[in-house]
DNA sequence: AGCTAATTGTG
DNA sequence: ACAATTAGC
């Protein structure tokens, strides 16, 4: 046995996790003010107060050799797909920056809603994998010296992922449970075929199924509709965040524990600075508004190809004669809704009423 | 980072 | 009658 000396140094991450607090000492538990302290507190100690690490050779050669792909990759090729659509390469990871900050960031505001259009920067998985350095996105999008408000949303979403961090590091608790207390009370459904339609894509609801499917073939998933299903989990089906987390967990290349747990709690509500829980997403008027012409829908919902724009976000309300024109038949080729939108939307108010009181008495 | 029913404004 | 705005969930 030999000793090896070893110092923590911070991750992929802007600030250590437990710098930014406020001014009382007590961790921020709102993002905007929390974003506005961090980002000022990570410009102070640019650019050359980060001291460099230096590399070790002697310990350099001490893993040589003794990791053979071959031995760690999975036994079945379940993988491979994923060839289709990521080059997992540092070079690649940059080569997207640039590209997304020379060519798409000043519409980032605008594109990034609509899932069809490559308006996001497909990052996400570089982050997570250490081919990139959220501190060198950081940096590059300042150096456009802009007060462009696309630019702005951009690295406001860096923001979020601080935020995230800094929870999980003062609030553990969250990755076991609800952060706000009186979530524990909330009257989850126990619905195991729910749950797998959600899984598998097959809620009948367009916007939504497509977002799984996509989920489920690419490893990862549009922000806008990581929102619209998430919503659609937590209060269409009201199923516990939990799972949703956890499937998630399973399947996004850009699996972040910090990120996933905190914005589902967000989604569901019982998260810091969260969506209020009555604020649900219609999943129709979303798809009617992010993908007017369904072209998103019909990527990952191929069964769907045929039905016209007028009914792409509801295709059970085709005329029975018309589903068999265009050989569709809700109902047959494609799920019927597991959940009527009015009637799910209610409920989930509801439930939510039975433990708003203690809400409001906090 | 919403939705919907109710209300007000317009011709 | 319809559009725009707002309150409340």
């Amino acid at each position: 046995m030999r000793n090896i000396d070893f110092k923590f140094f911070k991750g992929n991450v802007l600030n250590e996790y437990n710098k930014i607090k406020k001014n009382d000492g007590t961790p921020f538990k709102v993002y905007s003010p929390f974003w506005r302290n961090a980002e000022q507190f990570y410009l102070e100690r640019l650019p050359d107060k980060i001291s460099k690490v230096k590399k070790c050779k002697k310990i350099n050669t001490l893993f040589k050799n003794q990791i053979k792909s071959e031995e760690i990759l999975p036994k079945s090729d379940w993988y491979k797909k994923f060839e289709k659509y990521w080059v997992p390469s540092e070079q690649k990871a940059h080569e997207n920056l640039d590209n997304f900050v020379n060519k798409s960031i000043l519409n980032y505001g605008v594109d990034r809603d609509f899932p069809s259009i490559k308006g996001t920067s497909l990052l996400s998985p570089y982050i997570r994998n250490g081919q990139i350095n959220v501190g060198d996105i950081w940096q590059k999008c300042k150096k456009l010296k802009s007060n462009n408000v696309s630019i702005k949303k951009y690295t406001n979403e860096i923001g979020w992922r601080e935020f995230s961090h800094s929870l999980i590091n003062y609030f553990p608790q969250m990755l076991k449970g609800n952060l706000r207390k009186e979530f524990d009370k909330f009257p989850w459904v126990n619905n195991s075929k729910f749950l797998n339609a959600w899984k598998k894509g097959m809620t009948g609801y367009p916007i939504v199924d497509a977002g799984m499917r996509e989920l489920y073939e690419t490893g990862w998933m549009h922000n806008r509709i990581r929102m619209v299903v998430g919503s659609f989990l937590v209060k269409h089906l009201r199923i516990n965040w939990k799972e949703g987390e956890k499937h998630f967990r399973n399947c996004l290349l850009d699996f972040n524990e910090a990120n996933n747990v905190a914005q589902w709690q967000w989604v569901a509500g019982c998260g810091a600075d969260a969506a209020p829980y009555f604020r649900i997403f219609n999943p129709i008027l979303q798809g009617e508004k992010f993908d007017k012409q369904g072209d998103y829908v019909k990527k990952w919902v191929p069964e769907l190809s045929k039905v016209p724009p007028k009914f792409i976000h509801k295709p059970w309300e085709m005329e029975k004669k018309y589903q068999e024109a265009i050989n569709t038949i809700i109902g047959s080729n494609y799920p019927m809704p597991i959940v009527i939108h009015e009637k799910a939307r209610a409920d989930a108010l509801s439930a939510f009423q039975s433990i708003k009181k203690k809400i409001s008495h906090q």
